[in-house]
DNA sequence: ACAAAAATGGAATAAAAATTCCACACAGAG
DNA sequence: CTCTGTGTGGAATTTTTATTCCATTTTTGT
């Protein structure tokens, strides 16, 4: 006897036997197609006494299926209320699991980042909370001359910022940093202008101070970066949170480029009216 | 001192007080935000493990945002994933939208955007040649510098890669054409280099003349560009395809910047063995 | 630089949970 | 109707897990 090792094999399983088991693993088997969520997340105990029966009998349930206990099987269901349960952030761990035995052929690379982007990009519906949208593109909007300020990894979504708003006929200063005039260049704004900053963890130091110097000037500052910590948030008048996936060690931006790209359309969209 | 009843109150009580927080509070609050999942499922010495904090922190951490112990803190991050992952289910997603319809609240135009991506990420996996992908491997990786043309819209991913290359400690020269120097960057490169250019359609004149020209001087061009009618294809020894979907008149570049990220992953695997 | 207070690590302890065990119930065969 | 074997309930036991406690270290305020 072998225990399914997916929720989708014990699935399957319990299906199929369903007939011939004893009055109360019927009962268990039941209870567990109808509240899987409970499999995974109470005890013994506690299901027991949702499912009106014995905790032995739950152990007797999991030893019929091939499992040395009821927590071997819990595993299968907390599994997949992982892998199914939206949370793409594990998703990444569990790409990086299958790399430390996977074989690296060259297809495989391809395929996790495409998988890992398609993930980035699902999450970033989910996360992008629509009033905060609509407040960056109303500073955007109402700016005379945006800036723009990223480094190192972010720097490609500013330089690709800079070509949009152009075709926008949006005025834009990209602060590149050339000759190291980062601040110089960063302190030529004024008021009515805007600053759109975007960094990511570990932030840069150079776009976190231009930020907190533009904010205490009062110039509005919308800012593009990961999560509640980042100090772009804390220092910004609005942040839009994205996340992009790590998978082998490196970030992709491909959900960063699409909310930039929604920016800039619609920014765009609203310029016209 | 209340506790928090909901994971977006906690997420928000996290933040809000971590820069008050002692260094391995602040440092359980951070695993914890990144891994909300492990804060619902492990066990209060698997998660100390994995944060490399002690047992007895995680309990700390718990009472001092108003829990009479861990348990209870982990119980609100149990609600999140069961809650988080049935609204993952219930979820449709549309393809093809009818636009002309369509009111365009700022949402659809974000939708259509992460769609349009997904779409492009989808197709990448299915056009991308392994036979060439290699090829362009196999040239960057014996190239003593790689040297990067890309203009306009296509400048941000050439960004990326140098950022990227360089991470590896592979050398690369960016030819950003500043100062209007872009030919005199580009006829540095020397034998043993190598070229990889990027252009979609309106191909940019100034880099398929360099490409012509390197390539006449028997020097490796790698290129990623649209199809087979892109002069890039024709003048390069290898070129690798790639389509980002044309959404509301604007070209993301999510499918180009994922490739861009296969190629330097691939190619750093490559230079470790 | 010092004392006081806060934070930390790690072992000790308490609590909770999983598992085992056994007496009993119940169905089917003789 | 009783014997036999499987199934079941529930208490006892073992194992795992959470929590507490205190000696030690680190920070803070003077």
């Amino acid at each position: 006897m072998i225990a399914p090792g997916s929720y989708e094999e014990l699935r399957n399983e319990l299906a199929t036997r369903h007939e011939d088991l004893s009055k109360r693993l019927k009962q268990i088997a039941e209870y567990a197609l109808d509240n899987p969520n409970d499999m995974a997340l109470e005890t013994v105990s506690g299901i027991a006494e949702r499912a009106s029966v014995q905790p032995s009998s739950l152990i007797r349930f999991a030893k019929a299926f091939g499992y040395s206990g009821f927590s071997e099987m819990q595993r299968v269901f907390r599994t997949h209320l992982v892998e199914s349960g939206a949370n793409y952030k594990e998703r990444i761990r569990s790409f990086g699991r299958d790399d430390e035995t996977a074989e690296y052929t060259r297809n495989i690379v391809l395929d996790d980042f495409v998988d890992g982007g398609i993930a980035a990009l699902d999450n970033l519906r989910e996360v992008v909370d629509p009033d905060k949208f609509e407040a960056a593109i109303k500073y955007l909007g109402e700016a005379d001359v945006i800036y723009l300020a990223a480094q190192r990894r972010s720097f490609p979504v500013a330089s690709y910022l800079a070509y949009a708003f152009a075709q926008l006929d949006k005025r834009c200063v990209l602060i590149d940093g050339n000759g190291g005039m980062f601040f110089e260049q960063g302190r030529s704004i004024r008021k009515g202008d805007a600053l759109l900053a975007i960094s990511f963890k570990s932030y840069s130091p150079e776009v976190v101070q231009l930020v907190k110097e533009t904010r205490e000037n009062n110039i509005p500052v919308v800012s593009i970066s990961d999560g509640v910590l980042s100090p772009l948030t804390q220092n910004s008048d609005v942040c839009l949170e994205v996340e992009d996936i790590e998978v082998h060690a490196f970030r992709s931006l491909a959900a960063t480029m699409t909310l930039a790209l929604t920016l800039v359309v619609a920014l765009g969209r609203q310029l016209q009216e």
